[in-house]
DNA sequence: CTGTATCCGGTTCGATACTG
DNA sequence: CAGTATCGAACCGGATACAG
């Protein structure tokens, strides 16, 4: 159980929600999986359907990041019970709301992508000063 | 080549500066480190010092996360070429402009940190069958 | 003091095969 | 169609040892 009720978001604090929210969202498909859904509100979306939206995506990492969202009550799913089965996914309330910072992140990257390319590039001509021989990714 | 040079952000395009940028941010230290540098502007902040703000960390995952962020131009590099030497980091204008949409959703999670939790111990009690028994973390 | 290199373990991720 | 289970590969992250 979480050792501080009253305490604030301790990001350093491995067993902060907060932190926790933030490892989740560090998983690969998260923020494609929250931004297809939060696209498809107010609609529900299937889970064919959502493969197809988010391509490269495997059934198992699909639904490893569907189940890992529901565990956080970020959305919801509803079970078609027919032949054949169809499941019906959507944000809640709260995943809906976590767009929102999201998509700020998402917004940032897109505006500055163009310098972020070119630091990755410069990376490689730099002849030398204090420029970062970064050599990690 | 980077083949998109003219196109939208394509966070689903895995050479898009976009998605490599949401990548980077996923790696367990840097929004911590993000927010220590951020806090810390307009000061420079030497290698121990920012380890010592970020408990845990291990040096090499602290060099690690600082080169990634250079090798992006979210932060400068200063080598004091003293003995013992000192080097001092400090964000670039592009990697205070990230902390903006980054304290967004730290400000969320934050927010909605009793109802992550929630959702995260009712996972367990749940005897529906259909339940989802996330063992993914 | 400020890093880098190496080894190693744990987790994530992906392809495939299988069940309801 | 919608998922789960299993296996193996790749990567992330940590401890230690070492170099400038």
């Amino acid at each position: 159980m979480t050792p501080s009720p009253g305490r604030r978001g301790d990001l350093f604090d491995p067993a902060c929600p907060t932190r926790r929210l933030l490892d989740r969202i560090g998983t690969k498909w998260f923020s494609m999986a929250v931004k297809v859904l939060a696209e498809a509100e107010p609609d529900e979306v299937g889970f064919a359907e959502l493969r197809r939206r988010i391509p490269g995506i495997s059934q198992k990492m699909l639904s490893s990041t569907l189940q890992g969202m529901a565990a956080d009550s970020l959305l919801t799913r509803r079970v078609e019970a027919t032949n054949p089965p169809r499941v019906h996914y959507r944000l809640t309330e709260l995943g809906l709301s976590l767009d929102a910072p999201l998509a700020a992140v998402r917004a940032w990257a897109e505006e500055h992508m163009a310098e972020i390319d070119e630091a990755g590039l410069k990376d490689q001509a730099a002849g030398s000063r204090e420029a970062t021989t970064a050599a990690s990714d």
